[in-house]
DNA sequence: TACAAAATTTTATGCAACTAAATATTTCAT
DNA sequence: ATGAAATATTTAGTTGCATAAAATTTTGTA
């Protein structure tokens, strides 16, 4: 079934992802334009077109290759250290940064997440939504273990916990990736001070 | 100061802004032309660029008009119950919730956080940028009356509170708007577990 | 009242994403 | 090996956002 014309399609496909790579990465999102892209392939527009659909299709799916490397990358990291809520969410959160900022600039992931919002409803953005799944149910995953050596209270839904603390990076994420001054110690300072503060409301709960 | 030309001016921005929702809550953002929505308006399509930029302009002047409302909504409906963390998180939630679906539709917001978030550099976002820094302002305020009235311990810095708070209130609002299904109560459901479990973990903290 | 300056609206045009119809290539059955 | 079916690519065309130059209107002054 590996005929002339599967592997010519997957030649092209990876050549049109090769080129638009660089092509956002040197002109930003907006000025790249599909003529330059599929020129710089040796294709033609309307090729990228059915390839990807559109301009934005090309950016999510050059996003969504290094996604099982991401995954992976954090298992690897948090496996290590079943250690406390707050450094296991920073550890979280560092993994993610680092590993963003190694394939793309933050430009052009503003640009990444404006799509995925702006089509929320479409099919393209699943797989995007389905990462920021399977992302939380790795602290979920965590906050099990770390309850199993008796570092959190059983009381706790690992689902709630996991959800909450993810979504909290998250917005930091978004934050750090709107914001050019932005650095990545900067937001994992803030997140430190998130959970201490948050942490430290108990006392009033109990009341 | 008065004279025709300011009146007319400011006649035919508020005839374009208007016709621009209308169009907006008819066909959605993509669909609405800015042709269209000039015709409707009774002006060219060059004049609306003239005064609102661009299309994605347009919209953010829309959503801007509604910024005052939603502070002394907040700041009306906050002021009553200084009460428990949970609670006023709540309230503030919904009292956003309420007001955004109020104007626009969950489909036309997604497009206002696309906006906002590809263009986070470009001086176009700044108002919505300066609205989220006033919003968790009002959060800060609320957590500093409650230090006051011996509801939360002193210990906890009012403005890194504030800040976890709102940035886990906005990421469920993202998540609200980009969900056609999500209701306004499970959103509020969610948030009270994501505290309830956030709050549950200072046992382990103080270990 | 008339005229020059300032500001604003419109006519005309460019540019790039996307679509549809047509052309070319590969595959598979006989 | 050959021709028909399936699939892919290209040429040509449409649409709509955005801009530059031209025409119109208002303002303030003599």
């Amino acid at each position: 079934m590996t005929g002339l014309r599967e592997r010519q399609k997957e030649d092209r496909q990876t050549s049109i992802a090769r080129a638009a790579k660089i092509m956002f990465l040197e002109h930003g999102f907006e000025k790249a334009t599909i003529e330059g892209i599929a020129q710089a392939a040796g294709v033609s527009g309307v090729t990228v077109h059915n390839y990807y659909g559109t301009k934005s299709g090309i950016l999510l799916a050059l996003v969504a290759e290094n996604d099982r490397s991401l995954i992976a990358s954090l298992n690897k990291e948090l496996s290590l250290c079943p250690q406390e809520v707050t450094e296991v969410t920073v550890r979280f959160a560092k993994t993610i940064l680092e590993h963003v900022l190694m394939n793309l600039q933050k430009v052009i992931w503003r640009q990444v997440i404006a799509t995925v919002t702006a089509n929320a409803d479409n099919s393209i953005s699943k797989p995007y939504f389905d990462l920021d799944q399977e992302l939380a149910q790795v602290l979920v995953l965590q906050i099990s273990r770390m309850q199993d050596a008796g570092i959190l209270p059983k009381s706790i839904v690992p689902e709630n916990l996991g959800a909450a603390l993810f979504h909290l990076q998250n917005a930091r994420f978004i934050q750090f990736v709107c914001s050019d001054e932005l650095q990545i110690e900067d937001v994992l300072r803030r997140i430190r001070n998130d959970l201490e503060a948050l942490f430290s409301v108990q006392a009033a709960v109990s009341a």
